[in-house]
DNA sequence: GACGGCCAACCGATCGGTCGGTAGGATAGA
DNA sequence: TCTATCCTACCGACCGATCGGTTGGCCGTC
């Protein structure tokens, strides 16, 4: 009563489902986790799950468009944005750090949806697709911007595909390495001062690897 | 009699299991393989698996710790061979590509393995425990070598956890990207004109990340 | 009374794992 | 040399549990 839930078309449920299924898909994957996984966790019975997708592998599309969706609202802006190419790219990988440390399971999540990619060659969703689109959308604008940079002199000459692969996988990375990275680093991963130093450690470390010159640039 | 198969103790099977299921295993992970799907390639009955496994976790257990081994057998020579840091770290970094690209599920497995850690906290396994150590072991060895190159004045002042982080995620993540990997390059990861130049662009990549000054030293 | 959110009960399929048994080479006693 | 025994590799049948998904119906709100 006092609280505003239990009306009829709850809402609520719809986004509860999806916040629990994305925590845990990236925890433990698709074939990983059950719809009973799911369901009790959010205060529902598995069959309701059905009410509101149509089956797993819907719910399982629809947590990963959501979750690069929220990714590209972030550093697309800092991808396209005008200045300087080592501006932008700064700006870029500082974006993609805030926000898989706004969300930690995100990162992981990421991970396995490239890893995991050709496992579901049958049975694709459109949402699916529409996801996977989203994200080689994000990854062309970055290597846009890399080939921009090594065109005007502000990158040194590499492969931009190689190069583009690469900042990925040394951003990405280090978000969704879980306990093992924990026992790397010593510390937490998500702890307020690991986020601020990792930021700032590999911003600078792309960027002294694509620099023309010595002259860094920073501070 | 000719040839000298067919005797008891049969020793190819279980290599031929542990074969197969390296493959699965990297490709669709722990959870997304049954038993089933290990032993008809192999050409066993699934009953048979557990006759050499006394479970699946113990088989991948023991696919992890077989895998770990191969990449330390091979990158951990590197890291502790004489000379100097930045010859050693380039060398290192290449043993790392070359036995990702020989074995093209190895990365797949190892990503996985980080990304699924703590997911077995209930039923480790003691050869799983070993497998993980053999990991950190590597690590360390790695961590170390930068921390040497910082001291030395051979590479530039960074947070040796962030960069060892960094440099793993930088390499391992082409090799484990595949299709969508594919899709950012245009072109095959694993066909041999790829390797080579992948080889060359994330050395020369960490190489300038971490290089204490411009020159570079590359030839 | 139509409708949306929800659930218990149920379905066939498949999961990891067990069990009893078979084929056949090695071994030992006679 | 014949035979009884043992061991390893292997398999078919089976087990309880759980999987994704369906069905029919309850309940509260318009």
């Amino acid at each position: 009563m006092s609280t505003a839930l239990a009306t009829s078309s709850n809402p609520g449920s719809r986004e509860k489902i999806l916040d629990v299924a994305e925590v845990l898909f990236a925890r433990q994957g698709f074939a990983g986790i059950s719809m009973n996984d799911v369901a009790s966790p959010v205060g529902l019975s598995k069959s309701s799950l059905f009410h509101h997708f149509s089956g797993k592998m819907e719910l399982y599309a629809e947590v990963c468009e959501r979750v690069l969706g929220r990714i590209a609202a972030r550093v697309l802006p800092a991808l396209e944005g005008t200045g300087p190419c080592g501006e932008k790219l700064d700006a870029a990988v500082g974006s993609l750090c805030d926000v898989l440390s706004e969300h930690p399971h995100t990162a992981r999540l990421l991970l396995r949806a490239l890893v995991e990619d050709e496992l579901f060659e049958a049975d694709r969703t459109d949402r699916l697709e529409a996801a996977e689109g989203a994200l080689l959308e994000l990854v062309s604008a970055l290597t846009t911007l890399v080939g921009e940079g090594v065109e005007d002199g502000t990158f040194c000459k590499v492969s931009l595909s190689d190069a583009t692969q690469t900042v990925i996988g040394a951003v990405v990375f280090h978000y969704a390495s879980g306990e093992t990275g924990e026992r790397i680093l010593g510390e937490p991963i998500f702890s307020q001062e690991s986020i601020a130093r990792r930021k700032r450690e590999v911003t600078t470390f792309i960027h002294r690897a694509l620099a023309a010159d010595s002259t860094t640039g920073s501070s």
